[in-house]
DNA sequence: GTGCTACCTGG
DNA sequence: CAGGTAGCA
């Protein structure tokens, strides 16, 4: 277990159907929650199932014989937000765009992987938890959210869990107590993203009407956010499927398989992601995540 | 434009 | 060293 558990046993309201066709597996769903998109989803072994949330909403997961089930924390969340949050109905349209015919890499990681998605998950805690992400494990900056959900954010009756702190209320916040969450170096960037969004607090809802190198550069004048944060942000917080995030990973598998690759340097390597997996690029790269965390 | 290196913290 | 970025040769 890590170092902050869920507090007290959590009793969940009634367990309800959420998709009665089979679709994720154990594996992939875990892969989906905590697989380095999302850092607020934690195994309840009392009740075993999943319990975790985004913006307001907490919800717990399970699958109880293939067939997924929810129990709904917060009253104001519907089936339809988490089915919308999971983004199940997103997965096979972006499969098909992937030329698995035609690469046996990834055809043989469409065996295993076919039924991890990819969340759509707000863009404003997105953001906080990519500019956390540099240089730090899993474990690490799913600390560092915890930190700051129960340090800046609110509580949310009923559950285990905080909210995150909206970035306007992060502008009030000095660096000190930032770095007090154990953000590290990472905290003047915080501060210094809170205070860009100050000036202009529409920026992160303008992205999704940009073309993709557009909305990339545009990212990339936040503090904190260079190629790689770029490229989760627009992935996992704006679904962008092109996107395609490299970092040591990554680069470390796509070297391994392709090996013309060798001498490529990270942007480079997204490159050639963007013109050989195309438009869907970025569920080939959730896939070589996923492989190559289960593997090490 | 490309290639280093320092930067916080802790598993 | 770890799911990078910023600042400088």
């Amino acid at each position: 277990m890590e170092k902050f558990s869920l507090g007290n046993a959590v009793s969940l309201p009634a367990w309800e159907t959420l998709c009665p066709e089979p679709f994720f597996t154990g594996e992939t769903l875990k892969e989906t929650l905590i697989g380095g998109q999302a850092f607020r989803w934690f195994w309840d072994c009392t009740n075993e199932c999943w319990i975790g949330g985004w913006a307001s909403h907490v919800v717990a997961l399970r699958l109880n014989d293939q067939r997924l089930e929810s129990a709904r924390l917060t009253s104001q969340t519907t089936p339809d937000d988490i089915l919308h949050y999971l983004g199940i109905d997103r997965v096979q349209p972006w499969i098909d765009q992937l030329p698995c015919n035609a690469d046996p890499v990834l055809e043989s990681l469409r065996q295993r992987w076919s039924s991890l998605s990819l969340l759509r998950q707000p863009a404003e805690e997105t953001l906080l938890a990519f500019i956390c992400s540099s240089n730090k494990q899993i474990l690490q900056i799913r600390t560092m959210l915890h930190n700051l959900s129960i340090r800046f954010g609110t509580k949310i009756p009923g559950t285990p869990l905080s909210t995150l702190p909206d970035w306007k209320s992060l502008a009030n916040v000095s660096e000190a107590d930032l770095r007090a969450c154990a953000l590290g170096y990472r905290a003047a960037h915080i501060a210094g993203t809170a205070a860009f969004l100050r000036e202009s607090p529409d920026f992160l809802r303008t992205i999704n009407q940009l073309p993709l190198a557009d909305a990339s550069d545009a990212l990339q004048r936040l503090p904190g956010v260079g190629p790689k944060v770029a490229d989760c942000l627009l992935l996992f917080g704006y679904g962008f499927a092109e996107a395609f995030p490299v970092d040591t990973w990554i680069e470390k598998i796509l070297k391994e398989k392709y090996p013309d690759l060798a001498k490529w340097n990270r942007v480079q390597l997204a490159t050639f992601a963007r013109i050989h997996f195309g438009k869907a690029g970025g569920l080939a790269q959730q896939w070589m995540f996923a492989e190559a965390r289960t593997n090490k």
